[in-house]
DNA sequence: AAATTCTCCTGAAGGC
DNA sequence: TGCCTTCAGGAGAATT
């Protein structure tokens, strides 16, 4: 399931096979999606040169001269840079055709997204109201705790907000709260600044470093299964309901906040 | 306004 | 072995 940092893995694998070059066809095979894909894709696109690949939260930003591709990866969808020519498999949705390779999406449970505006896409109504990039300095504790002293939700839901914060999911916001040492059922506005302090440094830390590790491992875009490996490595809590706390032993506590499965240390995060 | 629940979908895992 | 049920999850939409 992509998190941010996959996004980013993405994006950087993708641009430099994208950026400056001329879209010779779209192929839509399935355009039923989070939202139906647009028609007439192929008819805008052709001819276009590509101006850059962005990102904003989980959303990827191809910037074309008439306007932008907003493509979101949901929970299964994965991008890859392909030969042209290359057989599509089932959940193969949509290909983008340069001169030698295709960007191609899939995505079997359909929860992505690809829509194209030819506006400003950070006015788009998806993206204008997403928070800041949890790794820039506008995610920083003073925010955090300002937002929090206004809400009364959990502070795990908090983190998963994309109005308060982009880019924070749920195996992220379980890992960050582990790290920081808060219960992630903690009401959020009675957190200190100082603790506050603890969290965003430890979400920073939680997804730069995985950035890092999904430099590695999805550095060879091409590959067929595209398994992110900083999964299974470094989470000290998700998946891990029942299993022993990696800093004092006791098992880890299991349960479900707003739907989203929750693992923390009873002892540990207070 | 804020909080909560619902919804889309398929593959994996578990039960019998 | 095979069929059935359950579950997971991003995040906008709908509801309370």
């Amino acid at each position: 399931m992509p998190e941010l940092p996959e996004v980013e893995t993405t994006r950087r694998g993708i641009a430099p096979h994208l950026e400056g070059r001329t879209v010779k066809g779209v192929v839509v095979r399935e355009r039923r999606l989070r939202w139906p894909v647009p028609v007439g894709l192929d008819r805008t696109l052709r001819g276009q040169r590509v101006q850059g690949v962005e990102r904003r939260g989980k959303y990827l930003l191809i910037r074309f001269a008439s306007g932008t591709l907003i493509i979101h990866l949901g929970m299964s969808g994965s991008l890859r840079v392909l030969p042209a020519e290359t057989p599509p498999q089932p959940h193969d949705h949509i290909d983008l055709c340069l001169a030698d390779h295709c960007l191609r999406l899939r995505d079997p449970r359909r929860f992505g997204a690809v829509l194209w505006t030819r506006d400003d896409p950070r006015e788009h109504k998806l993206i204008a109201h997403l928070g800041p990039e949890p790794l820039s300095d506008a995610f920083s504790a003073d925010y955090l705790h300002q937002y929090a002293s206004k809400r009364r939700v959990a502070i795990k839901s908090l983190l998963m907000d994309s109005k308060v914060v982009v880019g924070v999911g749920n195996i992220y916001a379980n890992e960050s709260l582990f790290m920081a040492g808060i219960h992630p059922q903690r009401t959020c506005n009675r957190i200190s600044l100082a603790r506050c302090e603890r969290l965003v440094a430890a979400v920073k830390q939680v997804l730069a470093a995985a950035i890092e590790q999904g430099g590695t491992t999805l550095r060879d875009f091409q590959r067929e299964d595209g398994k992110p490996g900083y999964f299974a490595q470094q989470l000290q809590v998700y998946g891990r309901g029942g299993a022993p706390c990696v800093a004092c032993g006791r098992p880890l506590k299991e349960t479900r906040i707003g739907q989203r499965s929750t693992v923390y240390c009873g002892r540990c995060q207070r």
